[in-house]
DNA sequence: TTGTAAGCGTTATCAC
DNA sequence: GTGATAACGCTTACAA
């Protein structure tokens, strides 16, 4: 690899003069350019992006930590794709680090980007508390930006979704609709955005004055798989639901398929919510209904902050997103006869 | 952020000693290296990855180069993270760079890579040609691997699936089950992927004597909406079929919808079969028989084979995967009366 | 307008 | 065993 001192010699100029060429600072005369560009030309000249890096203690990378267990291939897809083409576009580069399977691991992960002087680290949790987020913050000069929690601490440094209020806003839709057994399938409770789910179909029923039927709520992890378990258990049950709400549209999908095979009519018996919008999702017979998250948005506007926090820009005062309920032909409208 | 110096001093040693524990090569003695920890602990310090890196120039990265547009989540996502997770086990990070839309910002994205010394690079291709490739590989010195493509000269640089003979096994189980109608939805004809296993189709069609009627082949663009609508064409083209192959599952999902909304029945009328197997397949109703594309195994190899350039290690000879057919209920046993 | 030289924070080759 | 010191390839005052 030729550097910028053979360059240099090349062109009967400094490292300087080279150096200030690449750069665009610095009076060089037009000349002297032509000759530098020549000289890059001959030699198949690359700067060394390590020796600048280290030289202005700035990378143009932006870290991501995201734990390679995240289930839903969609969604992981666009989270990743999305970062990537948005820093492109602000002329900088996307480096993705596995935070894999534990809170230790994450921090691994955080602290790798850090040592690699990346100029700015976002992170989507998986295993670290928010307390522990609020900590790294603190220790970290960079910026850090973490997606899909709310801190207690550091609120600009966060993008959140309201989980809770678009859990609340599915199944208050039920109820209009006239459903009053509605089934409830979790997601892995260990992560807040299930419990957050969770918590938003309990409070909606209660608002509407239903009460909470600890037997309609079955738990699931999240693959399809889990969720034709969880509805086996919900039928085995003999608990009467109209309606289902599922924590994604895996699950939902899983129960789906379910319900089918123990003869069970969708949406003719029961009406049946998912979320995230996995653009199968509408294909499917018959199609379902989902709570679309708003990844996309928030990858972007984590991103749109870092980049403030580097430049010196606008640093915007939403924190939080919500998420578009999609009513498709999975759901009927009411009066309901609650299937037995 | 502390350096190396101030740990050295507060020890009351020099940098090399330091160094030295670090790196665990040459001789410390037991007294100095507690010393030095103790020190490292106190300051809290952290090695500047640039600067080892540029010291030493290995960065322990590899680099990844794929397009945003890769339009199917799951497949995407088994390819970023089967990379993260096998390189991570390897001590390595990975380096995801967007190829974005166009070969010469593939080549971009390749170069950056580069200059950032990445120990090695992977490209999973959508706008190079196998050629351009050649020449790349003959370009750099760092070890370079292709994912999904046959290479022309550097064979030993790519690892690629027979995605051909995979299509072949796929129409020959249709016809084997009585198949002589199969209709078949294209990829996106810009893609290579796409034009193979439509070769694979028409072989087989000829292989078992039956004539390819072209006008059961019909454009698709790798959605599900793009699967739709080419059902629509071929029903109103009115050439009876009795089978349909669509490229991938995201196709075959929105084919099914189009066929269920025409009032043909899955598989009771028409048997179908998608690639890629992705994972809510098996839970749609009825279940879609699918081609699994090895991206998984793929991806292992390439990284076995950069590893193995790099330290030295055992080159596999073997370069090419083969998919499984998965046939679920969707495909059902001839002799078959073909729909009208 | 250009050159000189001092960093940036490591590693690695020497001596001692 | 340990310490100077010269790389690594670039940027950036400061001079000229």
């Amino acid at each position: 690899m030729s550097t910028m001192q053979e360059v240099a010699a090349k062109a009967g100029v400094s490292k300087a003069t080279v150096s200030r060429v690449l750069s665009g600072k610095g009076y060089v005369s037009q000349e002297t350019k032509d000759q530098v560009f020549k000289a890059i030309e001959e030699a198949g000249y690359r700067p060394n992006l390590l020796a600048r890096n280290l030289a202005t203690s700035k990378s143009m990378c932006i870290g991501l930590v995201v734990t390679n267990t995240l289930y839903n291939g969609h969604y992981f897809s666009e989270l990743i794709s999305q970062a990537a083409k948005k820093l492109d576009a602000n002329g900088r580069q996307l480096i993705l680090v596995d935070g894999k399977h534990s809170a230790e691991e994450e921090q691994d992960a955080i602290q790798f980007l850090h040592d690699l002087r990346c100029d700015g680290i976002i992170i989507y949790p998986r295993f670290l508390s928010v307390d522990e987020m609020d900590l790294l913050i603190d220790k970290y000069k960079k910026p850090v930006m973490v997606v899909n929690r709310k801190l207690r601490k550091h609120q600009s440094h966060c993008i959140y979704c309201d989980h809770k209020g678009s859990s609340f806003n599915a199944t208050q839709a039920l109820i209009e609709r006239g459903h009053r057994d509605i089934a409830f399938i979790t997601g892995s409770m260990d992560s807040p955005t299930a419990i957050e789910r969770l918590s938003g179909y309990r409070d909606a029923l209660t608002a509407s004055g239903i009460p909470v039927k600890e037997s309609l709520i079955v738990p699931g992890k999240w693959s399809p798989a889990s969720g034709a378990a969880a509805v086996e258990t919900l039928l085995a049950s003999g608990q009467p639901f109209s309606a289902l709400l599922a924590s994604n549209d895996e699950m939902a999908i899983g129960a789906m398929k379910q319900l089918n095979t123990a003869g069970i009519g969708v949406p003719a018996q029961v009406s049946v919510i998912g979320f995230d919008n996995i653009p199968t999702a509408p294909f499917l017979i018959p199609a379902l209904s989902s709570v679309k998250d708003p990844v996309s948005d928030m990858i972007s506007e984590v991103i749109n902050q870092i980049i403030a926090m580097l430049d010196g820009g606008y640093l915007s005062e939403q924190n939080h997103f919500s998420s578009d309920l999609i009513l498709r032909d999975s759901v009927i409208d009411g009066p309901y006869k609650t299937r037995q």
